[in-house]
Formats: structure tokens, C-alpha cells, sequence
RNA sequence: GUGACCGUAGCUCAAGGGUAGAGCACCGGACUGUGGAUCCGGUGGUUGGGGGUUCAAAUCCCCUCGGUCACCCCA
């Protein structure tokens, strides 16, 4: 006990009896992506400090508390991502893709931020993200969130709810203040800290605060759907419209304000009731300013991130990894060689394959066949070895046969249940 | 960053100042070459780490590391 050395804080190892499950998932948001025509981008785990306090936005508690930034030995400030969207815009500006019509990625990868780990909350976390970069109208909002729902079905995770609304864009996002200011002016006193700094700075942001005083300060305040302009109320109509036309259940919850500085428009998130505090299963919006900030031509995007460890969380522990096609077990110590060779002769025709390395004895070998729920033990020993056969066991249903040891790998493949894969 | 609770065998937990235990798991055997049941035996711990109090500390005190929950933040 006491091991010298141990995972940092807010990190997690995935050993291979739970890995099934991430790498379950990871498959069906790649086959969802693929659907809708969504292709791979990875970036760098670490990009220049400078992309996340421009784009991600200086104010935001992510740049001022969370990042794990450091210098390298050229003296080049670098922080370890601890968000999806700043990179994928530099990595699209930076290979020209404007020029080249929508563009729309997604990417599974590690997300890095100093906060103080609780259940469903780490130091690094995994992001299952999509950004379309491009497209300025509504139907791409609806697209996006479509995909999640569809990637919510593909996995079987039930009871997720969609919330959606609208921040606004620059055009109009002064009076959406202006109005939140003039409410919330007698109340100043009421409200924590943290709000009454951003009452000045973002005012938004008082509206999803968590503090019981200002939750009660808040009722009746104006809505932001109430005070955007026309134009991004007509979008978010649309999106709306189209939402409800593709039958995506979802909420209109204009409470929802995002806290990254790059959101306008349209915002979404999806929330769990299984998850306790850290309730969040995706977060997303537009960001049609982010482009033009990173220094590149004004280009509307949107995406959202996902967490893969709280979508696990939700997923539970139901279920259980496929155990291998063939358990090869020696009777005797003269039988493992020939028991070895076989193992490796049906590998190489495809099946998956387990095999004894430490000379247990033959009734410990079908234990641990069938705790790994083998479908099959090709049993070798003194008489195989004389008559050049394998004895064949179906581990359901407790049949045996004598078969001819080159013939194994076809006899399981002819099998029912059994895919050769 | 704030507050609360909790760290004893691989896992789940007993022992609350006086020789660290159980169940499960693991290994072997009963069963001379056969799994999921039963029984028997065995391996395994400087009680998260460090310091202090005491004749004596898993137990009391302090620090530290880690976990959990809430705040906060967010995926």
C-alpha cells in the first residue's frame, strides 16, 4: 500500500476493464461525425498562451484561474488547452480554409484546467467537440444540436435535456447590458461579489449565477430574448422553428449564458438530472466574432463540447467488455508449447485469443476462461498432442469435440455467435 | 479559491488507547486432464504520508497528500 507515486490530482488512469466503455462511445460520435459529415481535426495539446487569452476572452475564469500555462526552454509562453474552440480556429485560419467554403470538424481530446476536482470535474477531462466554421445562417445551429441528439440515441443515454436561447450579437448586445444594468442599479448591494463586478464588465452573467441572492434579485429581470435585435431574433426563430420541425425535444431557457467571451446569438447546453452539481453534458454556441479576433477575416462559426467522462458518469456501469473467442488451456507442461503455437496460429486467423502465461493448473485455466467469458477452451494435452486434434469446448453450453488442430480457427468461425471478426 | 465529511489487504468494510480482522478476489487442494456450486488451506497490511502526546496509537492532536459533497466554475 502507500505507492510512491500516484496520478495527479484531478487526473484518472483508465484501465482496460473500464477503457471498453470510453472506446464505446468514441466510436459512436465518430460514426455520428461521419454522418453528418464531419471530419477529424487534432491539434496540439499546448498552443501559444496568447490564442486562449485573446480568443477564449481575458476576463473569463478559465484564463484568469484555470490554465496550466508554462515556459518552454525558448522562453515561449504555453498553456495546455483547457478548451476546443480557440484551437480549431487557429488551426483553420491558419491553413487558409476560408477560402474553401464551410468547414466542419470534430475531436476527441484532453482538456487541461487547474480547478478543484470534484465528481464530474477533473484536471483533465476528455471533450467530444464539433465546430462548423462558415456558415452564418440557422440551419447550421440546428444541425449541431441535431448531431448531439443524435449522438445521445446512438449511445442509449435517456432523460438529457436541451436548453437554448440567445446572447445577442454586437449590434445589440449594448442595449441587452444597458437594460440589465438599469434592473439590477437598486440592487447592487444585494448581489455577491462576483456579480457586482460583473455588473459593469458583463452583466449577462448575473443571470446563471448560482448565489440564492441573486437568484432572488434576478425575478423579473429582462429577458435576453426580450431585448436582442431583430435580426438575431429572427435567427433564433428559425432555429427554433427547425428544431421543433426535426422533432429534437429542447427548451427555450433564456437563464443560459455561457462563460466563454466569444458566444453571440444562439446558446445551447444539455443537462443531466442524474448529475448532481456538475450537470452539464454539452455546452455550445456561436461565435461569429472569434475569427476576426484571432486576426483572421470575419467568419461565423459554432460548435459546442461534450464531456466524456460525465457522459459515463450518466451511462453507468450496465453491461460488460466482450470476452475473447478462444481460450487455449494446456493439460500438462509438456502441452504448453504446442498450446502457445496454436494461440498465435488462431490470432492469426482473426479470432481473439487468451492463453495461461504462468503454468496454473488446468482447473484454474477454465476458471479464468470462463471469467473472461471465453465462447470457447481449445484444450491441448498428452492425447491431442498423440492424435494431432484439439478438444473444443463451447463454454455456454458445455459440448465438446475432437477437432483437427489446423481446422480450429474454421470450426469457430462456422459457430453460431461466432463473426470470425 | 471557501466550507464539510472521509482515507485500514487488490475491492467492500470491522476493530474508537493494549498482539490488525472478515467477506469478496487471488493461488493451491478436495476433483490422478475440464469453468460457472460447495468445502478446506494459503498469499497478502510499517492502518495515505510526516510529526507530536503516551509505558503503549489504526484509535488522541497538528501538518500534509488524496477522495467525496456543496459553494464557485463548467464539459
Amino acid at each position: 500500500m502507500a505507492p510512491k507515486y500516484k496520478a495527479p490530482r484531478g487526473t484518472q488512469d483508465v484501465l482496460p476493464e473500464v477503457s471498453w466503455r470510453w472506446q464505446r462511445v468514441e466510436a459512436a460520435f465518430r460514426e455520428i461525425c461521419r454522418r453528418y459529415g464531419y471530419g477529424e481535426i487534432r491539434t496540439p495539446v499546448f498552443e501559444d498562451t496568447e490564442l486562449f487569452v485573446h480568443g477564449t476572452g481575458e476576463g473569463t475564469e478559465i484564463v484568469t484561474r484555470q490554465m496550466y500555462s508554462f515556459e518552454d526552454r525558448g522562453g515561449r509562453s504555453l498553456t495546455l488547452r483547457p478548451e476546443g474552440t480557440p484551437s480549431v480556429v487557429r488551426a483553420f485560419l491558419e491553413h487558409g480554409l476560408h477560402s474553401r467554403g464551410v468547414q466542419k470538424f470534430y475531436y476527441i481530446a484532453p482538456i487541461f484546467r487547474y480547478e478543484r476536482p470534484q465528481a464530474g470535474r477533473y484536471r483533465q477531462h476528455t471533450q467530444l467537440g464539433v465546430e462548423a466554421i462558415g456558415a452564418p445562417g440557422p440551419d447550421i445551429d440546428a444541425e449541431v444540436i441535431a448531431l448531439f441528439h443524435d449522438f445521445l440515441t446512438e449511445i442509449s443515454l435517456e432523460g438529457a435535456v436541451t436548453h437554448i436561447s440567445s446572447i445577442g450579437c454586437r449590434n445589440c448586445r449594448p442595449a441587452l447590458s444597458d437594460a440589465l444594468r438599469a434592473f439590477f442599479k437598486p440592487k447592487l448591494d444585494d448581489l455577491c461579489e462576483f456579480c457586482q463586478a460583473r455588473y459593469e464588465a458583463n452583466p449577462l452573467r448575473i443571470l446563471d449565477c448560482g448565489v440564492p441572492a441573486d437568484v432572488e434579485a434576478r425575478v423579473g429581470a429582462p429577458s435576453a430574448l426580450d431585448h436582442i435585435c431583430d435580426e438575431c431574433r429572427a435567427h433564433f426563430d428559425a432555429v427554433v422553428a427547425l428544431l421543433t420541425e426535426l422533432d429534437i425535444p429542447h427548451e427555450v431557457d433564456p437563464t443560459i449564458v455561457r462563460g466563454l467571451d466569444y458566444y453571440t446569438r444562439t446558446t445551447f447546453e444539455v443537462v443531466h438530472p442524474s448529475l448532481g452539481a456538475q450537470d452539464v453534458l454539452m455546452g455550445g454556441g456561436r461565435y461569429d466574432g472569434l475569427a476576426e479576433v484571432l486576426g483572421g477575416p470575419a467568419t461565423p462559426g459554432i460548435g459546442f463540447g461534450s464531456g466524456l467522462e460525465r457522459l459515463l458518469l450518466v451511462l453507468g456501469e450496465e453491461g460488460s467488455s466482450p470476452g475473447p473467442d478462444v481460450y487455449v488451456a494446456a493439460a500438462s507442461e509438456e502441452a504448453r508449447g504446442p498450446a502457445f503455437k496454436l494461440a498465435l496460429e488462431l490470432r492469426r486467423a482473426g479470432l481473439s485469443v487468451e492463453i495461461d502465461y504462468i503454468g496454473r493448473a488446468l482447473r484454474t485455466q477454465m476458471r479464468e476462461a470462463n471469467r473472461l467469458r471465453a465462447r470457447a477452451v481449445a484444450l491441448i494435452g498428452e492425447d491431442e498432442m498423440a492424435a494431432g486434434t484439439v478438444t473444443l469446448r463451447d463454454m455456454a453450453t458445455g459440448e465438446q469435440e475432437s477437432v483437427p488442430a489446423g481446422q480450429v480457427a474454421e470450426r469457430m468461425k462456422s459457430r453460431p455467435g461466432g463473426d470470425g471478426a
